[in-house]
DNA sequence: CTGTTAGCGCGTTCAA
DNA sequence: TTGAACGCGCTAACAG
């Protein structure tokens, strides 16, 4: 740096001003100083700079860990927010969370290391959160904790993916409608998504005036199958199912291949917080209401970043909504339709889960 | 750090040595100044030190963009790596690898901010490698090029994977084998997994005496059908494929499908360097060869760090088999058994890709 | 085994 | 607008 100084014929100090833009530089200057930059091969060192400065221009992620789904959106929201990162001219550097116990992300914190961090798959009661919050530093979440006073975050808008998809699906003359969650032990440990997407489909069967039935399922193939035979053998009248739960898609479409019908004709299908990737594995091709992977990850990157650089702007929220796409895993119920003679009336209810 | 110090009443480079362990510190000083530490809450500034040793302790990933596999194991080499990382003391950042224009590498590298990269989706002759090799820039490889002259690796060993599959379908008597590869693009470009299994293709049929013919085919289900059905009107002796295309697979078993084929009894599938996620995604289950993920990240990571921490060490490198794991797509073929009337013999050839 | 001290490369306050 | 000097928190000679 002191070489790039001699060679514009300016102090060292000035060199730092121009890069920074911390302080006025005539434009002649500053051409010359970026000229002899040029001409030197000059990069600033990173840490130097992160020394003096007081901030490392790194943030952490969190991230998942790859159990319940499919791993396929998990693997773009890492991706994403290195971009977003990146574009911000941050760098991203990947945290383990089975840095389960709190202590160790208080001694990462403190290192000095990174100047904020993005917490996904946060809980209701997060111990991250609560630590982060007590050592006040910086952080955003994708997903939310209960109580997000003050607090930034990008997360699902469960409800109104939740009634786009029982609305969609009543509008097709379904009258009973299943909701496959994910599994209890998520339900019990407070994981957002599962208890939010719960109480939504309650509220939306409300809504559409239909019946409705939940039920929790670990992510496996097998539970998926366990578990809708049960739904399926308990609720007679069932024509629709929503699940959350991707994992068990290949048990639950076997379960209704068992009984010989066919999708969309006899049962429909939707899987709600998915992708066109996870659609397209299926035949037919699966009716999915798609996370927006790229989006909710951009917003967690930036409402942190702006949370380092603003003043005191009061950190800001958003929710977005799945998008529900319509494919070939959902129509009319033809089976019912036929079996004009008996009316089928089931109360809502809970079946155990596999 | 000062404070440290004094409280333990030693220098404050003592506290350094006890730290580092760079210089022998009697137990009893040495308890001392943990004690002082643990009191005082103190935890060591990551960018002084730094700054002053000219380590940052951070590795960079170039990590691959997920487009041609389904994105599951993907997810699992970057948290693994990160995780291994970790466990030897390492920061791991994320740099996306859009950084297409290698001079972008370059100002990453030189920035100071990173001890080493690690890159993945290595082509056979990858502008980057050519790159960090001219700089002289430590790295380490998940997949390799060409000339892995004086390298560190850790790549799958595709001759070992693939004498293992087209062995275990001859053994159940399968005459005839294809296979499909992911896209002649990918080919062209030199990737090289897909140059490499291409070519243990035809030494492995040539090897277990039966007859091979293999194709091109874009990542997708409805190119999947399309190559397939191409390759069952070309090739009507044909029982079993082998795929290195997870996204293809729907397509393929839709084409089999179609011919009122039931898998295993009338064709087998084997998908190669998948995994269990992915075989569990279909029904049947399919049989696959389970790519090691966990092992090649931590190889790969474990290499790199070897480089750095090591004095003249010579780049180590490894190859991991993909392990072969037989679910309900694979069996003899009853279909051919039956027809015991023409024996059907075809030429090794190849069939343009959808 | 321990203490002293000079930087690491840059940001930033002060004086000019 | 510019230049000089100090310090960020730590490592690693060098000296005892």
């Amino acid at each position: 740096m002191l070489d790039v100084a001699k060679r514009a014929n300016v102090a060292l100090s000035t060199v730092s001003y121009a890069l920074n833009n911390t302080r006025p530089v005539s434009e002649e200057t500053r051409q010359r100083i970026f000229k002899a930059m040029e001409e030197l091969g000059y990069r600033p060192h990173a840490m130097a700079r992160g020394l003096a400065s007081k901030r490392s221009r790194i943030i952490a992620l969190l991230f998942p860990n790859p159990e319940r789904g499919l791993g396929i959106t998990e693997l773009e929201f890492v991706t994403n927010a290195a971009d977003t990162a990146r574009e911000n001219g941050y760098n991203l550097v990947l945290w383990p969370s089975e840095m389960h116990d709190p202590e160790e992300l208080r001694l990462f914190a403190q290192q000095g290391l990174v100047d904020g961090v993005i917490v996904m798959e946060v809980r209701l009661n997060d111990e991250r959160i609560n630590l982060l919050r007590e050592i006040d530093f910086p952080f955003s979440m994708i997903g939310r904790c209960a109580d997000t006073d003050g607090l930034g975050y990008a997360d699902i808008d469960f409800k109104h993916t939740m009634l786009e998809t029982v609305n969609y699906l009543a509008g097709l003359g379904h009258k009973t409608i299943a909701f496959l969650n994910q599994s209890q032990s998520a339900f019990d440990n407070g994981y957002g998504p599962v208890v939010r997407t719960e109480a939504e489909f309650k509220h939306a069967i409300r809504v559409a005036g239909v019946e409705g039935i939940s039920s929790f399922c670990r992510p496996a193939p097998h539970t998926g199958y366990e578990v809708t035979n049960k739904l399926l053998t308990e609720c007679p009248g069932l024509t629709a199912l929503i699940t959350m739960n991707e994992r068990a898609v290949p048990g639950i479409m076997q379960a209704i291949a068992e009984r010989d019908w066919h999708v969309p004709d006899d049962f429909s299908l939707v899987v709600i917080v998915s992708s066109a990737r996870m659609a397209e594995m299926m035949t037919p091709a699966l009716t999915t209401s798609d996370i927006q992977v790229a989006e909710l990850s951009r917003l967690g990157v930036e409402l942190l970043i702006q949370q380092l650089e603003a003043e005191e702007h009061e950190p800001l929220h958003e929710l977005v909504a799945c998008k529900l796409v319509v494919r070939g895993s959902t129509g009319p119920c033809l089976r019912v339709l036929k079996e004009s003679s008996s009316t089928p009336v089931v109360a809502g209810g809970k079946i155990p889960e596999a």
